[in-house]
DNA sequence: TGCTATAATGTAAACGATATTACATTTTTT
DNA sequence: AAAAAATGTAATATCGTTTACATTATAGCA
């Protein structure tokens, strides 16, 4: 039905394996028949079946990215840093979403199992540090953006107790010292990592951690309005907040705002990720920027570095955050 | 170095068309050799190359789907609706992206031709109506979010033109008659479709269509900004603006605000598309939503039923919007 | 002219699954 | 009890490539 390899051959009057080498350019083919081999290709309008050219070579060259979802605008970035790097080096990369299901999870993974793909990266991920050193042994796995305990797993994360200790220490310099944290009570390390920064910034300064200053819930934006209320109702209220997602902060602003706070005079707010919306914000959210496009760029060629060298190491890369400042932190009023 | 069929088959003692058999239920097989071939598979942690399979099947059970970018979270929902229907059919989704460039567009649609995916749906496309006419004679194709004039290609979009419509009539009924639109210049159909329904409404109230009340720039969401500032330079500026896309509303309603103008009070502004930041905004912003969920699992329903019926038959379908009232919008002063 | 090195090509065996065919066994029918 | 039908299993061809190996053609050189 389809042109195959066989139709060029006999088309360009030579064997399969001259069109082979021609296409793959794997050895010297004389030139006449290089040509004769290209014109029947372009004749026929043949294309090469990768399913048997996998199947043979057993590689696919594709590497899948494995998302919870595609809501997070900043996932965008990382897609194009990973295409660009898995293009410098012969990759594709195919993309898929698991709701956060661990279920669906593990179903695309199979992918690896049935070599539809050579190597796969999951941002953020459901499995279990065990799952995931077993995963390890055999196949070439990464994951980004988040960390898990334990799991001796290639990592690429940004700095994320760092990033955090510098968006609390921009609040202590604009004389905040009530400063409350929205973050959340699931498995997530960064969280617990932003935690840390959080806690880190204030020791430094001599700010007593306080307890009922500390709001977990989930990453759903309206938890951040939850976590206002619950603040301002205490009877000594912050004066800052510093939320480990911009999702966060905007739920916090939002409810901030409907309930007569002016954002930056009466409170000031303070995300992580910088997402678009940001920026297009009203006011503009002040947030930690994790470096979207160099995490995905770095993850695929360490994990392409694996994958050519043969090995499965595992190794934790922390990157750069950048401070970046907009109109939702501003200094405390006494 | 793998485990193959054949081990499989070796260490149950049965030959490898009987596992085969089991694996696929594809024909009757005692029920003690089916338990020695589940043992075996359990035993050795058998997984089948789906290479092999599709080779020699010539199907994958994948279905590519194509976005321009993943940065709207509106697609998130339409993946959700394409995974939904893809499983009931036995289909697996996965998904690239193009960041909107005709030579990546054109790479991934060679998974078409290199069998790495029975279909291809496309979520926009720079692809001109004849390339889509060319790829739809010899493969299963389908475009939503977006339609081509002249392409005669599976396609399932919102009702555009009677989305605007509503949106704009929603403005009418609360007494605005300077009503602006913020569009896009570039071959987009969809931004056509609202202008028209954007003039459909004015029609039908005997409101003049003014020229200098038509914006048509990029997607940025800055240039909402730049078509607020025209406007509103304008000796007699707009009281409503109704913009194609909630991106455009965000940028437009940013500007507004910077500029000393109240958000309902002095200026109403409407979107389109229902992205989760017109909640989140501040003010929220009323819109009218796309059918997101619907879309994709309508696509991949109607792309399937190509499938199975061997046929490449082209038809637009439109789904129903729906109007969100938030705040952004108000009655007209006076 | 021979002889060797090298380049160009062809042949055929993989890769891992499925489908087809043929054979052997069991069950049903008369 | 023999013939016919149904069922379970094995052997083998096939899908479309790549590639190891074998072969042939060409060039270089004394």
């Amino acid at each position: 039905m389809n042109v195959t390899i066989k139709d060029v051959a006999k088309a360009a009057g030579v064997s399969v394996a001259t069109v082979s080498r021609v296409l793959n350019k794997s050895a010297t083919v004389s030139e006449y028949a290089a040509e004769q081999v290209n014109n029947a290709i372009k004749e026929l309008g043949y294309n090469p079946n990768f399913l048997g050219r996998n199947l043979r070579k057993c590689e696919t060259n594709v590497i899948l990215a494995i998302l919870p979802s595609t809501e997070h605008s900043f996932y965008n970035e990382i897609i194009k840093g990973m295409q660009t790097a898995a293009s410098d080096n012969g990759y594709d990369i195919l993309l898929c979403t698991t709701n956060s299901m661990h279920s669906t999870e593990t179903r695309m993974l199979s992918m690896l199992f049935n070599r539809t793909v050579d190597a796969a990266v999951m941002l953020g991920t459901q499995l279990s540090a065990e799952e995931l050193n077993d995963l390890n042994e055999k196949h070439y796995i990464a994951i980004c953006c988040e960390r898990v305990e334990g799991a001796n797993v290639l990592t690429v994360t940004v700095d994320d107790e760092n990033g955090a200790y510098a968006a609390v220490k921009n609040l202590i310099s604009q004389n905040h010292r009530k400063i409350a944290i929205v973050s959340t009570s699931g498995k997530a390390l960064s969280s617990k990592d932003r935690e840390r920064g959080y806690i880190m910034a204030l020791n430094e300064f001599g700010i007593p951690v306080r307890e009922e200053y500390i709001f977990r819930g989930t990453y759903d934006p309206e938890d951040g309005g939850k976590a206002f209320e619950q603040f301002m109702a205490l009877p000594d209220p912050p004066t800052a907040i510093f939320c480990i997602s911009d999702l966060l902060a905007a739920g916090t602003i939002k409810k901030a705002i409907s309930s007569g706070y002016k954002i930056g005079e009466d409170i000031s707010v303070c995300g992580f990720d910088n997402i678009q919306m940001c920026e297009l914000y009203n006011p503009g959210i002040t947030t930690v920027e994790q470096p979207a496009f160099d995490i995905g760029k770095t993850v695929i060629n360490e994990l392409v570095k694996n994958i050519k060298q043969n090995q499965k190491k595992g190794r934790h890369i922390k990157l750069n955050y950048r401070l970046i400042q907009r109109e939702s932190v501003q200094k405390a009023n006494k």
